[in-house]
DNA sequence: ATAATAACCTTAATTATTTAGGTAATCAAT
DNA sequence: ATTGATTACCTAAATAATTAAGGTTATTAT
Protein backbone atom coordinates (compact mmCIF):
# COMPACT_ATOMS: atom_id res chain seq x y z
CA UNK A 1 0.00 0.00 0.00
CA UNK A 2 1.66 3.40 -0.58
CA UNK A 3 0.52 6.62 0.79
CA UNK A 4 1.88 6.61 3.98
CA UNK A 5 3.03 9.19 6.00
CA UNK A 6 6.99 9.21 7.50
CA UNK A 7 7.91 11.19 10.53
CA UNK A 8 9.15 14.01 8.35
CA UNK A 9 5.42 14.17 7.06
CA UNK A 10 4.17 14.07 10.69
CA UNK A 11 6.88 16.91 11.60
CA UNK A 12 5.76 18.96 8.90
CA UNK A 13 1.68 18.43 9.99
CA UNK A 14 2.57 19.20 13.58
CA UNK A 15 4.60 22.54 12.61
CA UNK A 16 1.65 23.77 10.08
CA UNK A 17 -0.66 23.09 12.79
CA UNK A 18 0.30 25.44 15.26
CA UNK A 19 2.40 28.03 12.46
CA UNK A 20 -0.10 28.06 9.23
CA UNK A 21 1.69 30.75 7.33
CA UNK A 22 5.26 28.99 8.25
CA UNK A 23 7.65 29.51 5.59
CA UNK A 24 8.82 26.31 3.37
CA UNK A 25 12.88 27.12 4.33
CA UNK A 26 11.90 27.24 7.96
CA UNK A 27 10.71 24.06 7.71
CA UNK A 28 12.86 22.54 5.59
CA UNK A 29 15.54 23.23 7.77
CA UNK A 30 13.09 22.00 10.73
CA UNK A 31 13.26 18.62 9.02
CA UNK A 32 16.32 18.49 7.19
CA UNK A 33 15.37 18.62 3.27
CA UNK A 34 15.77 20.84 0.68
CA UNK A 35 13.09 23.40 -0.11
CA UNK A 36 11.49 22.01 -3.13
CA UNK A 37 11.64 18.50 -1.28
CA UNK A 38 8.86 20.39 1.38
CA UNK A 39 7.18 21.90 -1.17
CA UNK A 40 6.23 18.61 -2.61
CA UNK A 41 5.38 16.77 0.53
CA UNK A 42 3.03 20.02 1.62
CA UNK A 43 1.23 19.99 -1.79
CA UNK A 44 0.96 16.27 -1.39
CA UNK A 45 -0.74 15.97 2.10
CA UNK A 46 -3.11 18.95 0.45
CA UNK A 47 -4.00 17.10 -2.61
CA UNK A 48 -4.75 14.02 -0.39
CA UNK A 49 -6.84 16.19 1.51
CA UNK A 50 -4.93 15.40 4.81
CA UNK A 51 -4.69 18.90 5.25
CA UNK A 52 -8.27 20.66 4.46
CA UNK A 53 -7.19 24.11 4.55
CA UNK A 54 -5.58 26.81 6.45
CA UNK A 55 -6.72 29.88 8.78
CA UNK A 56 -6.16 33.00 11.25
CA UNK A 57 -7.19 32.21 14.61
CA UNK A 58 -8.61 35.44 15.92
CA UNK A 59 -9.04 36.79 19.38
CA UNK A 60 -12.35 36.33 20.49
CA UNK A 61 -11.97 38.50 23.85
CA UNK A 62 -10.39 41.41 21.84
CA UNK A 63 -13.16 41.61 19.33
CA UNK A 64 -15.65 41.81 23.05
CA UNK A 65 -17.28 38.22 22.35
CA UNK A 66 -17.22 37.35 25.82
CA UNK A 67 -19.61 34.52 25.98
CA UNK A 68 -18.41 30.72 25.08
CA UNK A 69 -21.58 28.55 26.05
CA UNK A 70 -23.04 24.91 24.90
CA UNK A 71 -26.27 24.33 24.14
CA UNK A 72 -28.32 21.22 24.11
CA UNK A 73 -31.39 21.28 21.89
CA UNK A 74 -33.40 18.30 22.12
CA UNK A 75 -35.71 18.28 18.72
CA UNK A 76 -39.06 16.76 18.35
CA UNK A 77 -38.43 13.32 15.89
CA UNK A 78 -40.60 14.14 13.68
CA UNK A 79 -38.79 17.72 12.67
CA UNK A 80 -36.53 17.01 9.99
CA UNK A 81 -32.93 17.72 10.52
CA UNK A 82 -31.90 19.55 7.76
CA UNK A 83 -34.25 22.18 9.07
CA UNK A 84 -32.56 22.59 12.42
CA UNK A 85 -29.37 22.91 10.57
CA UNK A 86 -30.57 25.30 7.79
CA UNK A 87 -31.30 27.42 10.64
CA UNK A 88 -28.80 26.81 12.94
CA UNK A 89 -26.19 27.71 9.60
CA UNK A 90 -27.80 31.12 9.51
CA UNK A 91 -26.70 32.23 12.67
CA UNK A 92 -23.46 33.59 12.90
CA UNK A 93 -23.07 33.30 16.48
CA UNK A 94 -23.27 29.65 16.23
CA UNK A 95 -19.53 28.08 15.97
CA UNK A 96 -20.25 24.43 15.87
CA UNK A 97 -23.61 22.23 15.56
CA UNK A 98 -23.16 18.44 15.84
CA UNK A 99 -25.91 15.80 15.97
CA UNK A 100 -25.46 13.86 19.18
CA UNK A 101 -26.27 10.26 20.67
CA UNK A 102 -29.44 11.18 22.95
CA UNK A 103 -33.22 11.21 21.34
CA UNK A 104 -33.49 13.98 19.22
CA UNK A 105 -30.50 15.94 20.25
CA UNK A 106 -28.60 18.31 18.76
CA UNK A 107 -25.70 20.40 20.76
CA UNK A 108 -24.44 24.02 19.83
CA UNK A 109 -21.26 25.67 20.66
CA UNK A 110 -21.94 29.52 20.28
CA UNK A 111 -20.08 32.71 20.74
CA UNK A 112 -22.07 35.69 21.55
CA UNK A 113 -20.67 39.17 22.42
CA UNK A 114 -22.17 39.37 26.19
CA UNK A 115 -25.25 37.64 28.16
CA UNK A 116 -27.89 40.21 26.66
CA UNK A 117 -26.58 38.60 23.42
CA UNK A 118 -27.02 35.16 24.39
CA UNK A 119 -30.42 35.29 26.01
CA UNK A 120 -31.81 36.91 22.80
CA UNK A 121 -29.69 33.92 20.62
CA UNK A 122 -31.34 31.37 23.13
CA UNK A 123 -34.41 32.67 22.73
CA UNK A 124 -34.16 32.61 18.50
CA UNK A 125 -33.38 29.07 18.93
CA UNK A 126 -36.59 28.35 21.27
CA UNK A 127 -38.89 29.27 19.07
CA UNK A 128 -37.92 27.50 16.47
CA UNK A 129 -39.30 24.75 14.94
CA UNK A 130 -39.70 21.49 16.97
CA UNK A 131 -37.40 22.87 19.65
CA UNK A 132 -38.69 20.90 22.81
CA UNK A 133 -36.22 21.96 25.27
CA UNK A 134 -32.75 23.80 25.44
CA UNK A 135 -30.05 23.45 28.34
CA UNK A 136 -27.56 25.82 28.09
CA UNK A 137 -24.06 25.58 29.86
CA UNK A 138 -21.93 29.03 30.26
CA UNK A 139 -18.07 28.96 30.15
CA UNK A 140 -16.13 30.49 32.61
CA UNK A 141 -12.93 29.49 31.46
CA UNK A 142 -11.15 27.41 28.71
CA UNK A 143 -7.58 25.41 29.81
CA UNK A 144 -6.93 23.95 26.47
CA UNK A 145 -8.47 25.15 23.18
CA UNK A 146 -6.56 23.57 20.51
CA UNK A 147 -7.75 22.14 17.29
CA UNK A 148 -4.44 20.12 17.19
CA UNK A 149 -4.63 16.67 15.99
CA UNK A 150 -2.54 14.40 17.80
CA UNK A 151 -1.40 12.96 14.00
CA UNK A 152 1.56 10.63 15.37
CA UNK A 153 -1.53 8.63 17.07
CA UNK A 154 -2.89 7.83 13.67
CA UNK A 155 -0.51 4.81 13.35
CA UNK A 156 -1.83 2.71 10.91
CA UNK A 157 -1.10 5.59 8.29
CA UNK A 158 2.59 5.45 9.34
CA UNK A 159 5.45 3.78 7.99
CA UNK A 160 8.64 2.57 9.98
CA UNK B 1 -10.13 56.81 19.89
CA UNK B 2 -7.25 55.38 17.69
CA UNK B 3 -6.80 51.63 16.28
CA UNK B 4 -10.69 51.22 14.79
CA UNK B 5 -11.29 48.71 12.47
CA UNK B 6 -13.02 49.74 9.22
CA UNK B 7 -14.03 47.29 6.15
CA UNK B 8 -10.86 46.90 4.83
CA UNK B 9 -9.55 45.48 7.81
CA UNK B 10 -12.76 43.20 8.05
CA UNK B 11 -12.63 41.99 4.69
CA UNK B 12 -9.04 40.92 5.65
CA UNK B 13 -9.70 39.03 8.55
CA UNK B 14 -12.44 37.49 7.05
CA UNK B 15 -10.19 36.14 3.94
CA UNK B 16 -7.65 35.63 6.64
CA UNK B 17 -10.07 33.69 8.86
CA UNK B 18 -10.74 30.89 5.60
CA UNK B 19 -7.75 31.32 3.78
CA UNK B 20 -4.90 31.58 6.61
CA UNK B 21 -2.48 31.06 3.67
CA UNK B 22 -4.08 33.38 1.10
CA UNK B 23 -1.09 35.38 -0.40
CA UNK B 24 -1.08 39.30 0.32
CA UNK B 25 -1.39 40.06 -3.62
CA UNK B 26 -3.89 38.42 -3.44
CA UNK B 27 -5.96 40.49 -0.85
CA UNK B 28 -5.07 43.80 -2.07
CA UNK B 29 -6.47 42.39 -5.31
CA UNK B 30 -9.79 42.29 -3.27
CA UNK B 31 -9.63 44.87 -1.24
CA UNK B 32 -8.50 47.47 -3.56
CA UNK B 33 -5.31 48.38 -1.96
CA UNK B 34 -1.44 47.97 -2.33
CA UNK B 35 0.71 45.01 -1.59
CA UNK B 36 2.65 46.86 0.83
CA UNK B 37 -0.55 48.80 2.29
CA UNK B 38 -2.11 45.32 2.72
CA UNK B 39 1.22 43.83 4.63
CA UNK B 40 0.96 46.83 6.74
CA UNK B 41 -2.62 45.97 7.88
CA UNK B 42 -1.86 42.61 8.37
CA UNK B 43 1.35 43.40 10.53
CA UNK B 44 -0.73 45.55 12.82
CA UNK B 45 -3.38 43.42 13.25
CA UNK B 46 -1.17 40.47 14.35
CA UNK B 47 0.84 43.05 16.78
CA UNK B 48 -2.40 44.18 17.77
CA UNK B 49 -3.06 40.70 18.80
CA UNK B 50 -6.39 40.41 17.02
CA UNK B 51 -4.39 37.82 14.87
CA UNK B 52 -3.72 35.46 17.14
CA UNK B 53 -1.64 33.32 14.82
CA UNK B 54 -2.61 30.68 11.65
CA UNK B 55 -2.85 27.04 11.52
CA UNK B 56 -3.38 24.09 9.09
CA UNK B 57 -6.74 22.51 9.86
CA UNK B 58 -6.29 18.61 9.22
CA UNK B 59 -9.00 16.46 8.21
CA UNK B 60 -9.49 13.98 11.08
CA UNK B 61 -11.69 11.11 9.28
CA UNK B 62 -8.30 10.30 6.96
CA UNK B 63 -6.26 10.31 10.25
CA UNK B 64 -8.84 7.28 11.42
CA UNK B 65 -10.26 9.66 14.16
CA UNK B 66 -13.43 8.95 13.65
CA UNK B 67 -14.83 9.11 17.12
CA UNK B 68 -15.86 12.64 18.78
CA UNK B 69 -17.50 13.08 21.26
CA UNK B 70 -18.39 15.70 24.65
CA UNK B 71 -17.65 15.04 28.24
CA UNK B 72 -19.12 16.43 31.23
CA UNK B 73 -16.87 15.93 33.80
CA UNK B 74 -18.37 16.83 37.90
CA UNK B 75 -15.73 17.89 39.74
CA UNK B 76 -15.57 17.38 43.51
CA UNK B 77 -15.40 20.96 45.08
CA UNK B 78 -12.50 20.45 47.17
CA UNK B 79 -10.00 18.96 44.68
CA UNK B 80 -8.11 22.20 42.74
CA UNK B 81 -9.21 23.04 39.26
CA UNK B 82 -5.36 23.16 37.88
CA UNK B 83 -4.77 19.48 38.66
CA UNK B 84 -8.23 18.63 36.67
CA UNK B 85 -6.72 20.89 34.06
CA UNK B 86 -3.41 19.46 34.30
CA UNK B 87 -3.79 16.04 34.03
CA UNK B 88 -6.39 16.87 30.88
CA UNK B 89 -3.52 19.06 29.27
CA UNK B 90 -1.55 15.46 29.24
CA UNK B 91 -4.37 13.31 27.13
CA UNK B 92 -3.75 14.75 23.42
CA UNK B 93 -7.01 13.06 22.75
CA UNK B 94 -8.39 16.02 24.42
CA UNK B 95 -9.07 18.61 22.45
CA UNK B 96 -10.94 21.65 24.77
CA UNK B 97 -11.11 21.87 28.31
CA UNK B 98 -13.60 24.47 29.90
CA UNK B 99 -14.62 25.10 33.07
CA UNK B 100 -18.41 25.27 32.87
CA UNK B 101 -21.33 27.05 34.93
CA UNK B 102 -22.96 24.38 37.50
CA UNK B 103 -21.80 23.05 40.15
CA UNK B 104 -17.99 21.65 39.92
CA UNK B 105 -18.29 20.88 36.17
CA UNK B 106 -15.89 20.46 33.03
CA UNK B 107 -16.25 20.06 29.84
CA UNK B 108 -14.55 18.23 27.39
CA UNK B 109 -14.68 18.21 23.69
CA UNK B 110 -12.66 14.76 22.48
CA UNK B 111 -11.30 13.09 19.49
CA UNK B 112 -10.50 9.79 19.32
CA UNK B 113 -9.72 6.88 16.51
CA UNK B 114 -12.28 4.40 18.01
CA UNK B 115 -14.85 3.22 20.61
CA UNK B 116 -12.14 1.23 22.05
CA UNK B 117 -10.10 4.27 22.27
CA UNK B 118 -13.06 6.80 23.65
CA UNK B 119 -14.04 3.57 25.97
CA UNK B 120 -10.17 3.72 27.54
CA UNK B 121 -9.77 7.40 27.65
CA UNK B 122 -13.06 7.61 29.72
CA UNK B 123 -12.34 4.96 32.28
CA UNK B 124 -8.74 7.42 32.81
CA UNK B 125 -10.41 10.31 32.95
CA UNK B 126 -12.95 8.90 35.86
CA UNK B 127 -10.03 7.86 37.78
CA UNK B 128 -8.79 11.49 38.20
CA UNK B 129 -8.55 12.79 41.70
CA UNK B 130 -11.72 14.13 42.45
CA UNK B 131 -13.88 13.08 39.50
CA UNK B 132 -17.74 12.28 40.51
CA UNK B 133 -19.51 11.70 38.12
CA UNK B 134 -19.15 11.90 33.88
CA UNK B 135 -21.41 12.07 31.20
CA UNK B 136 -21.01 11.81 27.42
CA UNK B 137 -22.68 12.49 24.38
CA UNK B 138 -21.08 11.38 20.86
CA UNK B 139 -21.01 13.09 17.65
CA UNK B 140 -23.12 11.86 14.92
CA UNK B 141 -22.75 14.29 13.06
CA UNK B 142 -21.28 17.93 12.51
CA UNK B 143 -22.98 20.09 10.31
CA UNK B 144 -21.08 22.94 10.89
CA UNK B 145 -17.75 22.95 12.67
CA UNK B 146 -16.34 26.72 12.00
CA UNK B 147 -13.90 28.76 14.40
CA UNK B 148 -14.85 31.98 12.52
CA UNK B 149 -15.82 34.63 14.19
CA UNK B 150 -18.51 36.88 12.93
CA UNK B 151 -16.30 39.87 13.01
CA UNK B 152 -18.35 42.31 11.91
CA UNK B 153 -20.68 41.84 14.67
CA UNK B 154 -17.80 43.51 16.80
CA UNK B 155 -19.43 46.77 16.63
CA UNK B 156 -17.71 48.87 18.46
CA UNK B 157 -14.54 48.16 17.39
CA UNK B 158 -15.60 49.55 14.13
CA UNK B 159 -14.94 52.96 12.53
CA UNK B 160 -17.76 54.52 10.09
C1' DA C 1 -2.85 77.45 10.57
C1' DT C 2 0.64 74.23 11.17
C1' DA C 3 3.09 70.27 12.62
C1' DA C 4 2.74 65.45 13.33
C1' DT C 5 0.92 61.26 12.14
C1' DA C 6 -1.20 57.79 9.45
C1' DA C 7 -2.34 55.60 5.30
C1' DC C 8 -1.45 55.10 1.03
C1' DC C 9 1.25 54.80 -3.39
C1' DT C 10 5.32 53.39 -6.69
C1' DT C 11 9.74 51.51 -7.49
C1' DA C 12 13.66 48.84 -6.10
C1' DA C 13 15.80 45.38 -3.33
C1' DT C 14 15.38 41.24 -1.12
C1' DT C 15 13.57 36.86 -0.14
C1' DA C 16 10.57 32.91 -1.07
C1' DT C 17 8.66 29.66 -4.26
C1' DT C 18 8.44 27.09 -8.34
C1' DT C 19 10.41 24.99 -12.36
C1' DA C 20 13.72 22.24 -14.78
C1' DG C 21 16.75 18.78 -15.06
C1' DG C 22 19.32 15.13 -13.04
C1' DT C 23 20.63 11.18 -9.58
C1' DA C 24 19.88 7.54 -6.39
C1' DA C 25 16.75 4.43 -4.25
C1' DT C 26 12.58 1.62 -4.22
C1' DC C 27 9.27 -1.45 -6.33
C1' DA C 28 6.78 -4.42 -9.75
C1' DA C 29 6.97 -7.39 -13.33
C1' DT C 30 9.52 -10.11 -16.34
C1' DA D 1 18.32 -11.22 -10.77
C1' DT D 2 17.46 -7.56 -14.28
C1' DT D 3 14.88 -4.15 -16.23
C1' DG D 4 11.73 -0.31 -16.38
C1' DA D 5 8.86 2.68 -13.92
C1' DT D 6 8.18 5.38 -10.11
C1' DT D 7 9.33 8.06 -6.23
C1' DA D 8 11.88 11.08 -3.46
C1' DC D 9 15.34 13.72 -3.32
C1' DC D 10 18.93 17.16 -4.79
C1' DT D 11 21.01 21.70 -7.12
C1' DA D 12 20.66 25.66 -9.98
C1' DA D 13 17.90 28.89 -12.52
C1' DA D 14 13.68 31.36 -13.29
C1' DT D 15 9.76 33.39 -11.46
C1' DA D 16 6.91 35.34 -8.03
C1' DA D 17 6.04 37.28 -3.52
C1' DT D 18 7.40 40.21 0.20
C1' DT D 19 9.68 43.92 2.30
C1' DA D 20 12.15 48.27 2.27
C1' DA D 21 12.76 52.99 0.79
C1' DG D 22 11.14 57.22 -0.31
C1' DG D 23 7.50 60.30 -1.40
C1' DT D 24 2.50 62.20 -1.56
C1' DT D 25 -1.86 63.20 0.35
C1' DA D 26 -5.20 63.22 3.92
C1' DT D 27 -6.38 63.31 8.57
C1' DT D 28 -5.66 64.64 13.42
C1' DA D 29 -4.03 67.30 17.29
C1' DT D 30 -2.02 71.45 18.98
Amino acid sequence: MSHLLDDTDLAILNHLQDNGRAQRNTIAELVNLSVPSVSERMKKLEERGLIEGYNAILNSKKFHFDITAFIFVQVDGSENYRDFVDKAIVEPEVLECHSITGDGSHFLKVRTKNTGSFESLLSRIQAWEGVSKTRSNLVLSSFKETRKLPVEHAVELIKS
